[in-house]
DNA sequence: TTGAAAGCGCTAACAC
DNA sequence: GTGTTAGCGCTTTCAA
């Protein structure tokens, strides 16, 4: 030990490992990162030892300090209770440990956002991935920051600023289809977040239209569980009609089924159900839920690649509709 | 513009604060830092405007470097598609983000988990709360670097690292209580993922025991929605002649419920249950759940101001029951 | 193949 | 109240 240091808590340096090694700290960036120049066999060795001995960790800070890269990635979401950006945040957190990055991770429902997005700025982010809308100062923000940003999981188009998104037209145009096509309904009602712009409207009003069928019923909540669970309560008031319903998600579907079943109406004999996100949530709730399920893996991998030098381009995602027992197909064997 | 560089695209550092503010840059530092001397209300103007103008933002990893705090906590969890972590997740990031601090992001269910920690550490983390068993090589990891540690949501007493916990054994216990006293169910079963040291079985068949009945009936299965529609099949096969049961987790609570509906069998008529957690989803379960909720929001800032400064103590949080209809309890009205 | 040394952007003595 | 300056730990050019 000795050496080591009379200070002895604070953490070891690439100095102590130098001299523990009895080479220059030159070299002992060489073995740490590999290069750029080559190093001796048994030189390595004997870095490689005394940074085990030591403990030694290279020291982030001080690495981006001169590398310009922080080796960190932002995440933001509106809540992480809400179970479709925590699997996001899940995807997202696989797909950066999987290239050495690490997720700072930051919700957007906080009362001083804006100091949020200064300390991110401040930590020089890699990248920042949002899933949450953007404000204009949050724009500014990173644009003066010379962040590289991408939206994920929100509607394209948006101030250029690129945006990988699951194909929520076609997808929700899909769950509509399967409703009058497999199961013969023709008023089908559509619980949603969003306003008349949002592609899964358009998709269900399309679908709609396209057979001739009339999309009046629309029930406008918030993104969530209670959000379903009101919608459930005006489904069954004020659109007493109707057979099925387009919900945009499986969060709110969620608590459409608790609202209906509350309310004495099954699922789906009094009202089949097709629900939007394909989260874990969805293959447990009674009935299990048949939704269009988003490819999250892929686009969180895809969101990072970007951040991290693939070229900044939109994407979409087609979903796939997953068949369950909601919109009234049989039991599968 | 002009001055602000043909390089262009870098962004402001303190150098170009100062001199488009005509002062030292250590007068910049007063003013960003608030301290540690005093600066004419004239000359802050003046530097709070290049800031502004400049879109400086203090460069995180250089103060780092000089101070020796990141600014950034860790957070280590099993699994975000958990809904328990993703809301504990939550808790501590409006938590961190409160006192100023980010949190990294680190799930404990990654091949390389080792790399993850040497990362971790090469960012200096001001402190990292973990709510996933810690290896030996992640404590000494850990210890290595110095890092203040705090265990969340798992039992005490392990290593000498602090922990903060829910009153698991109380919590479990009363929740037995209440189908005992209030419903009068007498073979009561147990669904957990733990052994039988796990202190909400002890507290299941402690409560048990008290009252002279038999603690006899365990399904022990996954924490997850999967379990517990597992737990549901071998509750019916093997334990018929159960007629309520304590399930360790909300989280394996769904999957009861969803495998005891499936299997024909009505909750809470043919079986009554209580949960444990009080997560969001126990809430919209059909029927929902009756579950001894944990006060995360306290624990989460506990954890942090522990990390923080706080003396590092163990603390055991109470639970309460959250009485709903699972249990056999009427509607409220 | 190795070493010396110039900073990266910042804080905080210490001097004025 | 303000300015000068010595590093914090690291990467990498340049010379040996």
């Amino acid at each position: 030990m000795g050496r080591s240091g009379a200070g002895g808590t604070r953490s070891a340096t690439r100095d102590d490992v130098a001299r523990l090694a009895g080479v220059s700290t030159a070299v002992v960036s060489y073995v740490v990162n590999d290069g750029p120049r080559p190093v001796a066999a048994a030189t390595r060795e004997r870095v490689l030892d005394a940074i085990e001995r030591l403990g030694y960790r290279p020291n982030a800070a001080a690495r981006s300090l001169i590398t310009g890269r922080s080796g960190l990635i932002g995440l933001v979401v509106p809540d992480l209770e809400n179970q479709y950006f925590a699997a996001l945040a899940k995807a997202l957190e696989r797909a950066a440990s999987a290239r050495g990055q690490r997720l700072v991770l930051a919700q957007a429902d906080t009362p001083d956002f804006a100091d949020l997005l200064t300390s991110l700025a401040g930590h020089r982010l890699d990248g920042l991935v949002t899933a949450a809308l953007p404000t204009l100062r949050g724009l500014a923000e990173a644009g003066s920051a010379q962040l590289r940003v991408v939206r994920i999981s929100q509607a394209p188009g948006l101030e250029g600023v690129p945006t990988l998104t699951p194909d929520y037209y076609t997808g929700g145009a899909a769950a509509v289809a399967h409703l009058v096509e497999v199961h013969g309904h023709s008023r089908i009602a559509l619980v949603t977040g969003g306003d008349a712009a949002e592609p899964r409207e358009r998709g269900w009003r399309d679908a709609l239209d396209d057979r001739g069928l009339s999309a009046r019923s629309v029930v406008r909540v918030e993104w969530s569980p209670s959000g379903g669970r009101a919608a459930a309560a005006v489904l069954t008031e004020r659109h007493p009609d109707v057979t099925a319903v387009f919900v945009a998600s499986d969060q709110q579907a969620v608590g459409v089924l608790a609202g209906l079943h509350a309310l004495g109406r099954g699922v789906p004999s009094d009202l089949a159900l097709v629900a939007f996100d394909g989260s874990a949530a969805s293959e447990f709730t009674i009935p299990p839920l048949t939704t269009a399920q988003v490819p999250l893996d892929q686009m969180a991998e895809d969101a990072i690649d970007e951040l991290l030098g693939e070229p900044l381009v939109d994407r979409v995602y087609p979903t796939t509709l997953v068949i369950r027992e909601s919109c009234g197909c049989p039991l599968p064997d």
